[in-house]
DNA sequence: GACCATTGCTATTTGCGATAGCCACGCGCT
DNA sequence: AGCGCGTGGCTATCGCAAATAGCAATGGTC
């Protein structure tokens, strides 16, 4: 008996948007797994890299990630040397990277640079330029 | 000092899918829980119901949910009353719906309905036609 | 009849997000 | 200047989904 059981959820957009977004996940996961990256660590690398001196409440903000849980996150990368604080006043902090950050950074560039594209090369090009679209109109975006 | 600190992600593919389908997540999740139903039972019912006979292990190749985690699951449905075990064999058990896992199913499939509708109106219109189609390209689906 | 894959399960771990609560600091208001 | 509210950074803990390892027992195949 292979699989007599089929997928009855399969037309149902919500259930393959999530499907979608599973499979590019774990590619994704995969690919920054090779240079011992996770997704949040890369994503809040670039937050940091792209903004001139956020703290960490600024990166919890744009990434809708808790102050409690930029904590942990962001002790992980000050331990693997990735970034520094210095801080702004007495109670808050900017993130910089530091070099061996930047460098990461850029490794990082490369594999998501290179993702992106083959993501968007799986869409048939007649449907190619809609997706993005379509999906900002789901993403309810802060401001 | 308001949001000095812009998302330079937000025109990556990959990270603006992950977004769509969190909204979209965190949006149906709210729906259900008004049933005290969450987005996996949902799953599991209706694949039970659009299904004959099915097994655990076949409910849980085409959700893509590995045996270990079907057991507890599978758990909660049985101790709510709405499925119920009927052995094929020593081995294995035939999935079904009770009476109350039918109603509790017409409660889900209205709120998916109504949901999944509202999902693709805010998706504009000259877009919509081309949403799934572009989602099935980045779905790995086993068959 | 023997072997091997599969079933259903327990137990445990990890990743990510959410909640609650803490202390200290800044900022606006009067 | 002083007061108080909101905020920043943090710890601790929980919930949920998924993954891994391991197990006993069964079914199917040769």
């Amino acid at each position: 008996m292979t699989t007599m059981v089929s997928d009855v959820l399969a037309e149902l957009p919500g259930y393959v948007l999530q499907r979608a977004a599973n499979a590019m996940l774990a590619d994704l996961t995969g690919r920054l797994a090779e240079i011992d990256v996770r997704i949040s660590d890369a994503a809040v690398l670039m937050q940091i890299a792209g903004n001139s001196d956020p703290t960490s409440s600024e990166i919890g903000r744009v990434l809708t990630i808790q102050r409690a849980n930029m904590a942990p996150l962001l002790a992980r990368l000050d331990k693997a040397g990735w970034i520094r604080r210095s801080p702004l006043d007495r109670k808050s902090s900017a993130l910089l990277l530091t070099e061996e950050g930047q460098a990461k950074l850029e490794a990082i560039r490369a594999i998501i640079t290179r993702f992106e594209g083959d993501l968007m090369a799986r869409i048939p090009q007649e449907h190619r330029s809609h997706f993005m679209p379509a999906l900002y109109a789901l993403w309810d975006r802060p401001i």
